[in-house]
DNA sequence: AATGAATGAGAATTCATTCAT
DNA sequence: GATGAATGAATTCTCATTCAT
């Protein structure tokens, strides 16, 4: 059992510190001597744990798929017992918080998705499917309530999502003028205008 | 001139060639020999006429700034004459018919302005916010006007602008299920919605 | 004695996949993880029993060595009671089967001898000079009974050997052309001239 | 013209060095650093030379391939002014020199010929056959010509090939009792009892 | 203006072997 | 006897850049 532990406790030290130094410096310019360095691990121990240095990119892929999965899975059922409106503004604020905590990660993705395999960056987005199609289910809902009006509901649950990735990858800007909470009580009334909206 | 011309053709050559590598491999997996390559050229001539590789970066980074600028510099006046509602949604048509045919360089800007250094970040994050200036103020007239109403016309700016980024970032699902004509729809019209919403 | 047997076996098992990798891929090729992945083994307990990997291709030179001494045991009696000539042919029949039988042993020492040190080559050569010494006293043999004509039997003996070799290392050529029967046939009427001949 | 000589230069410093170490240690044995630091240069500038490791092994293929080429053309019309006997002896003389100078040459590819690719594999068998044709058509001469009787030529000439590369081969046994003078006698000899023998 | 040659630094990966448990 | 973990040294190869001509 020690020895189980030290192994899985080892794989995580890699993964915890490569996904660091990936998301600091990005996947091509961290090299494999920089993550064994930053473990205190000899080059080849590393190896004697995942394969490839593209493997580590795999397991971090894992685990942000892993995560957002866990948002979608945990927000399901919380939102059955709200109206259609109070269960929108719920999940938008949720997943700001989620967008918060792991803006690096959000950002991250945006950026390196490119290094994926095909196979991979499917997986990627179809986990980022299902948190739209979160988004979209409350739309439809709310569009049987009559509480909305919309002619698309797809383009509509994605665009709730990028304008909440948006917090994490225009931080820059963002962060200089509003809070999380300002920015969360802001976007929400703009989306709750869209899908009510008379358009067109 | 006939020498001037020569070396603005090389240094135009360069530029080109180098965008379509950085946009097809990513600026970290194109080599300066690649660039010389495609260029029939020598690397020392390569070198000859850039200095760096970073250089070439720079230049398609000036390249990429100067793109937008002329977007907004084209548009700002013809707007002048439209009604706020008309001018916003020609804004956002015409925006969107510069991000599908820029959208490679769009793309590549959300993935790669990590390779860049805090200076030009600043350049292409500020000319970014001019885009969205040239929406602010749209949005500031139509509130005067009273056909907006909206809290923050700051945020709500940015929205239209990552909204329209979207079409080339999300291209992988959008391009699935709309043409540009259909999404150019429907956003303009959620987006209507949302400012003369009634905020919350 | 359970002890020790299985000792003996992993042992053996050892040496035989070792060699069925060295003379598949060649002796740098194979890695010591390959032999004891290929063991179910772990690399350490591999340790246990071999020392080094070298001492694996040591092994394996021992049992190719004792290959050979036992193809000579076994044939020198049988050989006392035919004529010098049927004595030659079947000693050419006999050894040109053991070639058949080991063709990938013989090719592998034609190709890794080099591997060897100088000591474990000379043993190597000794076998195979004891090898030729077995044609060389039926030479001698039947020079004194008057049947052969030779001025020189070590060179004969050795191109008997060689010439029967060749049926390993030039397999790719001869297998296409000649069953080991035909071969067989032929090199021992070419040899019985050889030997017989009134040369010069 | 200053250029290119020193490019080919160059190159020919490589594969004379790559030859001399492939010859000493094997092809695996020798890394690329070593050749590079016997030629005084640096492995990138290798490099520039060379394209890979085992473009080094082609080049050396090629080189080796052309010598047994040019001693069959060399040696293909002067033979047709000789009688038969007087045509086999002097071609195997000739070989027997050329075996003696290339001695290195010829027991590493029969050492390494694993090492390359199948269709470089063929080149080289098919070289062979060539020196192989060269004697097979002396003797088809001599039978024409009632000087030899032999039931399969092309056997004899491979053994022809054979017992003279083996002056190469078995080296480290030969040297020690004869000269090349002599094995050149005793072959010759050897080899026409064979060719001209009363056939089983 | 143009180029072939050169290079130091560094990339990912593999290897035979050892050691503590 | 057996094993997972560890390692130093070495492997082939690539890169951005410079320099003499």
């Amino acid at each position: 059992m020690g020895r189980r532990k030290k192994s899985i406790d080892r794989l995580g030290q890699i993964l915890k510190v490569a996904a660091a130094l990936f998301i600091k410096t990005g996947y091509l310019n961290t090299s494999v001597r920089d993550i064994a360095a930053k473990c205190h691990m000899n080059v080849a121990t590393l190896y004697h744990y995942v394969g490839s240095k593209y493997k580590i990119l795999n397991l971090f892929h894992e685990y942000s798929v892993s995560l957002l999965e866990s948002f979608v899975e945990e927000n399901k059922l919380a939102l059955d017992e709200m109206s259609s409106e109070e269960a929108l503004a719920y999940a938008i604020r949720r997943y700001l918080e989620w967008v918060d905590e792991y803006q690096d990660v959000t950002v991250f993705w945006y950026q390196e998705a490119r290094n994926l395999t095909s196979v991979q960056f499917e997986a990627l987005a179809m986990q980022e499917e299902s948190t739209a199609q979160l988004f979209q289910s409350l739309l439809d809902r709310g569009i049987k309530d009559g509480k909305f009006r919309l002619a698309d509901t797809r383009i509509a649950a994605h665009n709730i999502v990028v304008l909440c990735d948006m917090w994490a990858f225009r931080r820059w800007l963002l962060r200089r003028h509003y809070t999380l909470q300002e920015y969360t009580k802001y976007q929400t009334g703009l989306i709750l205008s869209q899908v009510s909206g008379r358009a067109h």
